[in-house]
DNA sequence: GCCAACGTTGGC
DNA sequence: GCCAACGTTGGC
């Protein structure tokens, strides 16, 4: 199974609003980029992903599964995007931040890294290991 | 608030 | 098809 990283300004959608949309989860809607929108493709349901704060917090603050797969987002007026739907799985235990892994040897490979602009970005096995670690969960 | 990185747009 | 101009993102 693949592993992912979702990035979300808080005062946009935060974690929080993610937890309170509960088991039902919420569309994962707006992404305008296609190398986004390429990750966002291969998404599989039941798949998981880290939740990262962009802007004031700079951290992974919890895990989110996929339970529903690429489908056109309605709100896409050029109709070439689209959309998956997440539910909040749990946080993590220790926030890990940007600085935090920024400081990691072993992510220095990492996509959050490297173009921290993209927004729906892959994560390996061993990153997501690293930062599961980092963040005192298990990984799973 | 600034600026670097990146994607998109549009003129040629 | 190239590239300059521009807008947006996001870290600092």
């Amino acid at each position: 199974m693949a592993h992912w990283l979702l990035k979300s300004e808080p005062s946009t959608w935060s974690w929080n609003d993610q937890v309170k949309a509960d088991a039902k989860g919420t569309a994962w809607d707006g992404v305008r980029n296609h190398l986004a929108k390429k990750h966002l493709m291969a998404m599989k349901r039941g798949e998981r992903a880290f939740f990262y704060h962009s802007g004031e917090d700079k951290r992974i603050v919890g895990v989110v599964e996929v339970i529903g797969e690429y489908r056109p987002d309605p709100g896409d007026r050029t109709a070439s995007f689209g959309m998956v739907d997440v539910k909040a799985v749990g946080p993590l235990p220790v926030p890990v931040t940007l600085a935090l892994c920024k400081a990691e040897k072993s992510l220095a490979n990492m996509v959050l890294l490297r173009n921290s602009r993209l927004s729906v970005q892959p994560v390996t096995d061993a990153e997501w290991a690293v930062v599961c670690r980092l963040g005192a969960m298990k990984p799973a």
